[in-house]
DNA sequence: GCGCGCGATACTTTATTGGTATAATTCAAA
DNA sequence: TTTGAATTATACCAATAAAGTATCGCGCGC
């Protein structure tokens, strides 16, 4: 498959007609039509209905269509970035982060550094956390917002929070009925749902371990890919699922409750490498510190333990620094 | 561009080695070379500095590789999914929406659908409810959630909602004292953001006719592309901007009150084609009615008229319904 | 400063793409 | 039902572009 393939599939289905696709795209017709049967051919799949006039879009042929739109335009996007960055010779800061992070900070986060930093490139990178610690390395991105505690000298991690757990109950069972905090006894001998799967080491074995520490073991253990499916099979009842508190948002068809207990809790940990002297590292840490002290919903006290990240700490005792 | 030259870009920034990437492609160093010249020569920009050992990317080519490798899975994406509707002659339910019924009811409406239909492919996309008639009438999408009133014959439109509107006003000044409902007649003379510019008609002609409609003459009126632009020049001050309700989440740095009078309101709509007797329609608006009926926070009695969508509301008083 | 590893260049071979002519279909009007 | 205009597919050739081979040149480490 081929970019140009796509572009000439695109004008037939805009046109359904092959002849005026091709004086569109400037070549000749049959040219046009050996294209997109070698498209069709790869795919094994057939995109057009050539036997009605006007040329009809089978069900895959949609799906291709509005598809290739959208590749096409992620490429022109792609495009002018790279020529952006590389003739004005302005920096990319690259963003790894969990996808928790969407419903926390990170947003307003972004909307902050866009405003105050126009001239660099944003780039975001869904990855969990274990990913980023190498990725940092490798310079693959520059910043990581993760939820793992990690070993490595070269990277360092900043706990900007510690954010609450909260159990998922499915809706009518003798769990939910209540909304007080669960203790974390209270998950003895129930079936648990962990995510995700992979990669390890990650939050679901943040969650077992939490559990181990408090002598609990479920009576069985589900491992799956990722956080949507853990909170779809809480409501087809199927187990109870562990969460960081700012996601419930994500589904609320399921009944939350507090996690009460030592360490019931996940951090929200803000990674870089060490030495790394941009100054975009400091200008994203006063950010942090200025969003903090706006006191968005997602801190709030009930959701949070009452912390704040090392250097949001320090200007209040100290007064050497201009807040 | 090409996707080949996006594989082979890819594997030599793995790499950071002509010679090893073009063993891992098959291919000989020297094609693989002047792929990647040809490459750089379309973008007018260097991507690699090989006057180093082992090569390095530059700031372009760091952001072009990673953005490389996300165009490559994402075609690697659609191929796979036009094969499994090709060949296993399953269907497409393409879906249009309007951004703001992220913040409602879509994600979950999307998650019920996937799990009471696997069999079908869901394909969604952002669009604006002016686009999403045309886009019915072609056969592009099957199924529109948008905030308009239209004329088409050809369309359905059916009302699921009618959700209050909100006013966005910068932190501080003196219409952000209070959380009272705000009436209509307070922003005469304000000054007014609306959203979008383009495409027209649309949301911003709904907000601007609502304020006609009462008499109501702001002292100037901005427009921009998205409603992100928009609260974020609420944000620093530039003025006032009247957004759904349930768009309050997008930023927590303004301060929000309702707004009070006739008709400030805004419907969430969902439209078909006439006569479209795809089983899916049907089984989007059960899903809808359960939906609606698990009263999730987005529909709270505060932040919508007292209304429900026609097809709710007909089991109730006549008992022909199965439900 | 010498050699090794590695990327660039020159040139040839091979594969792919586009063009022209024409046959085969479809659809609609007679 | 037949016929003709429109449209797509096929056959074949020309042009273009990619890959391979051999070799050069340069940066970097010893």
């Amino acid at each position: 498959m081929d970019l140009r393939q796509l572009r000439y599939f695109v004008a037939v289905a805009r046109e359904r007609n092959f002849t005026r696709a091709a004086e569109t795209l400037n070549i000749a017709q049959p040219p046009l039509s050996r294209q997109i049967q070698a498209l069709e051919d790869e795919l094994g799949v057939a995109l057009l209905i050539r036997n009605s006039r006007p040329v009809r879009l089978t069900e895959a042929g949609r799906l291709f269509y509005e598809q290739s739109i959208q590749v096409l335009g992620r490429v022109e996007q792609m495009r002018a970035a790279t020529r952006r960055v590389g003739l004005n010779q302005n920096s990319v800061l690259s963003i790894g982060f969990v996808a928790s992070t969407l419903y926390g900070g990170l947003p307003s986060l972004l909307r902050k550094l866009r405003h105050r930093a126009p001239e660099i490139e944003i780039q975001v990178l869904e990855m969990a956390s274990v990913q980023q610690i190498p990725a940092l390395k490798e310079g693959r991105i520059d910043i990581g917002f993760g939820r793992l505690h990690h070993p490595d000298a070269g990277v360092v991690g900043i706990v900007l929070r510690e954010e609450r757990l909260v159990v998922a109950i499915p809706r009518g069972t003798p769990l939910a009925q209540s909304s007080d905090p669960l203790p974390v006894k209270a998950l003895t001998g129930q079936e648990l749902i962990v995510y995700p799967k992979e990669p390890r080491p990650g939050y679901a074995d943040h969650v077992l371990n939490l559990l181990h520490g408090h002598d609990v073991r479920p009576s069985e253990v589900h491992e799956v890919r990722e956080i949507q499916t853990a909170l779809g099979l809480v409501a087809a009842e199927s187990g109870l699922c562990v969460v960081p508190s700012s996601s419930r948002q994500m589904r609320s068809d399921v009944h939350y409750r507090l996690l009460d207990g030592e360490r019931a809790t996940t951090p929200v940990i803000l990674y870089h490498r060490v030495g790394d002297s941009s100054p975009y590292i400091d200008l994203i840490k006063e950010l942090i510190r200025d969003m903090y002290a706006e006191n968005p919903p997602w801190i709030s006290a009930e959701h949070n333990l009452p912390t704040r990240p090392a250097f949001v700490d320090e200007p209040s005792p100290a007064p050497e620094a201009q807040d």
